[in-house]
DNA sequence: CGACAGGTTGAGTGAGCTCAAGTCGGGTGG
DNA sequence: CCACCCGACTTGAGCTCACTCAACCTGTCG
């Protein structure tokens, strides 16, 4: 997950050489901008943000070092911006394939990575309750950021609230209630500690804990193949 | 999960020249599978899901013909299963890259593909009332499955409501309004036709048409990029 | 014919939204 | 230094919309 290795790889004639450097607030890239170029997290938090026509905004990741994203073709999804201050490397988007130093650096290794990003974020939005969401981010996020002891929290309420599709009041609320219940300790808004990961993930896949879901039990026919 | 697989896959010499046949209801793989293949809707629909932990469903996608499913690394991340009979190209997942004939055909083409699936997904999910979330899914489902006149849904409203993350009762019951309201009329379950889809296409991106979200303008300084 | 699955519709409930105060901390200016 | 402001956060009260529970309809299959 780390490979903060390369931090500036400064070689003559590398595309991806470059270190770009942002401060809090500013935007990367905005939705629609050209593709030019792919990103990958030094050092800082970036968010990826999608904003719709009624002005809701849908917030589609966090990257955090070693993270990559901006992975989008011909045109931008989303934009992104710095979260906290940033230092990003670059890859040139339409050379990104040739000769990868790792499988994290080819241009395939980096959509599977954009496409688990996605699929993160469908897990979140796909839960049903406050609870669940709020849980499962605070879960994710302690893993993604590494995680022993207090956790901070780079972001604000309102972009968690646009990152789970709810408000900053109830986003607000369940934390409140998870502190009161004894689940986590909240020393300031940003700083966050864990104190039941256990009982956080039964509230992640809570939802009464029923029987799995009959299509789980369809039927499985595999001889039905024709040759070409 | 389990993996009976074992496709009978004859072919000759071709990876992409065989065509599998699925009857309605049957899976194609199942999440947690091994990834071997990649997969091409020749007819059909298919559906991509996720099930969670508590036996809550989340679809993640639905492809028709020409749609391109099962792009995971390593290990399928949902299953897929058949909506109708299907018929299905295959692809190597360990071969896609090499001599595509065409860009839809690449490796990176259909990475690409299952990304902007994934985000119609998020784009579904991001929406905050049931309304919007309907109106959204009939505009796009009408815009896939090609569309003047009458529409036929392949799936039930159980798949559009584990799509949707609603309950089928509200899925119905927003269907019957936006029939009653004289926005598409309703022919059976499965056949809907869009009378009016500039009224829906307000209705999926309503939510009081207030202002841009603020961080439309936040600074977008260039300015502190670092060469090599 | 009954059984059953899928769909529709009604009534009541509750989780999360809206509206509205109120708190806290950091910055800025007098 | 304090006064003030402002943005971020928290909390309360009331309401709304989607969920739950339940009944009923329709078409299909044995």
């Amino acid at each position: 997950m780390l490979r903060l290795s390369g931090q500036p790889t400064m070689r003559a004639s590398d595309a991806t050489a470059a270190i770009l450097k942002f401060r809090k607030g500013e935007i990367i890239y905005a939705q629609g901008d050209r593709v030019t170029d792919w990103y990958r997290v030094v050092s800082g938090t970036v968010r990826t943000c999608i904003i719709y026509p009624d002005g809701h905004r849908q917030l589609t990741g966090f990257y955090y070092s070693g993270d990559v994203f901006g992975v989008d073709r011909e045109r931008h999804a989303s934009s992104a911006e710095a979260v906290t201050a940033v230092a990003l490397t670059v890859y040139r988007a339409d050379s990104a394939a040739t000769a990868p130093r790792s499988e994290a650096d080819s241009r395939s290794g980096m959509l599977h990575s954009a496409l688990n990003n996605a699929h993160a974020c469908i897990s979140l939005l796909g839960r049903r309750t406050a609870n669940e969401r709020v849980a499962a981010f605070l879960l994710a996020t302690a893993r993604r950021m590494g995680g022993r002891g207090a956790l901070t929290l780079p972001m604000s309420r309102i972009d968690i609230a646009d990152h789970l599709g709810l408000t900053i009041h109830t986003v607000s609320r369940t934390l409140s209630e998870f502190s009161r219940r004894g689940l986590i300790t909240l020393d300031g808004p940003q700083t966050i500690e864990i104190l039941d990961s256990d009982s956080l993930s039964g509230l992640a896949d809570s939802h009464d804990a029923d029987q799995p879901h009959p299509s789980c039990f369809a039927p499985r026919n595999l001889a039905t193949a024709n040759g070409a």
